[in-house]
DNA sequence: CTATTTGCAAATAATTTGCAGTGCG
DNA sequence: CGCACTGCAAATTATTTGCAAATAG
């Protein structure tokens, strides 16, 4: 939760105007979902952002978190990270943009780059198919895993298993 | 499955050094899960690594492949697709490359470019912690979505949800 | 020999679906 | 007011764990 106030308001715009060109309801938990998603740079799980609207709509269900998350995908108003057939992350930042990402902890920040954006589609590619879109994704260390890290030599396969699943 | 047979068994070479320099038993189990992924190109999940495997060692377990796998991984000789904590993916090619993935069918496919290998790490970068190497994903619709795209107007929610668990 | 590793079965986590009631447009 | 949307509970799918038996080194 660190999206800049402006441009939270700029995405719940672009999303009320999305919804009525699509036809679809404006429903309270709709817009709570998706403000939740639009606030964030954390690029919440599903399971996170539900505990978050909980607070406001104590009544919610993780299953309509669910429904929503994929029609705003659909809408084109969220992005998911990674593959997908598996836990989702979700992203409302729709400027061209960038990650960093810890392997270790999984955390993950946008940063935006016009190198990057404009990256030459090598030759051998096409032959796959057309393209769209390049995201480059920067692999490495965040500040608080260097710090852990001189500390965790050594350690479990549980306890790894277990932060392998405690993404942030 | 279609690894050059010359690359799968230097990429079994480099298990058996890895396995006895860790001090990890050589089990057949063991053996036929890397040969799996190491020559398979479509980054296979956990799922489809335990039917294949199944063929040739018939009361192979599942469990016993998502362990090898996490174990494999922990030895440096496969690499995970996407966030940790979800549905995982599976790739042994070591060497620096980059992905083309199909928005529509997850399908991805590895390639190799020099010029993505030595990406400028932006100075805002830094900020987030240290930065060990770059993946790109370029992003765009495969030739069979391609074709399949012109069918496609106006389809169900159920039957998309289906279509993204069905990755390949 | 004996510490690892395996297979099984059961536990846990993540996600989707069917259906009856509710509320937005 | 009607149809899209929601909440609930139950179904499905994905992954992990505990433990006794098997086996690599």
């Amino acid at each position: 939760m660190k999206v800049d106030r402006r441009e939270v308001e700029l995405r719940l715009l672009r999303f009320r105007d999305a919804a009525r060109a699509a036809g679809i309801k404006l429903t309270h938990q709709r817009l709570e979902i998706f403000r939740e998603v639009a606030a964030s740079i954390e690029h919440p799980a599903a399971e996170a952002i539900f505990r978050a609207v909980q607070e406001r709509i104590p009544t919610v269900s993780l299953d309509t978190v669910y429904r929503t998350l994929w029609t705003l995908e659909e809408l084109g108003l969220v992005a998911t990270l990674g593959p997908r057939g598996g836990t989702s992350r979700f992203d409302a930042n729709l400027r061209p943009h960038h990650h960093f990402v810890c392997v270790r902890c999984g955390l993950t920040r946008d940063f935006e780059d016009s190198a990057f954006d404009a990256l030459q589609v090598p030759a051998v590619v096409r032959h796959y198919g057309d393209v769209l879109g390049a995201r480059v994704e920067l692999r490495g260390m965040c500040r608080k895993c260097l710090t852990r890290a001189a500390a965790s030599t050594r350690r479990g396969r549980a306890k790894r298993a277990k932060e392998r699943r405690n993404v942030k």
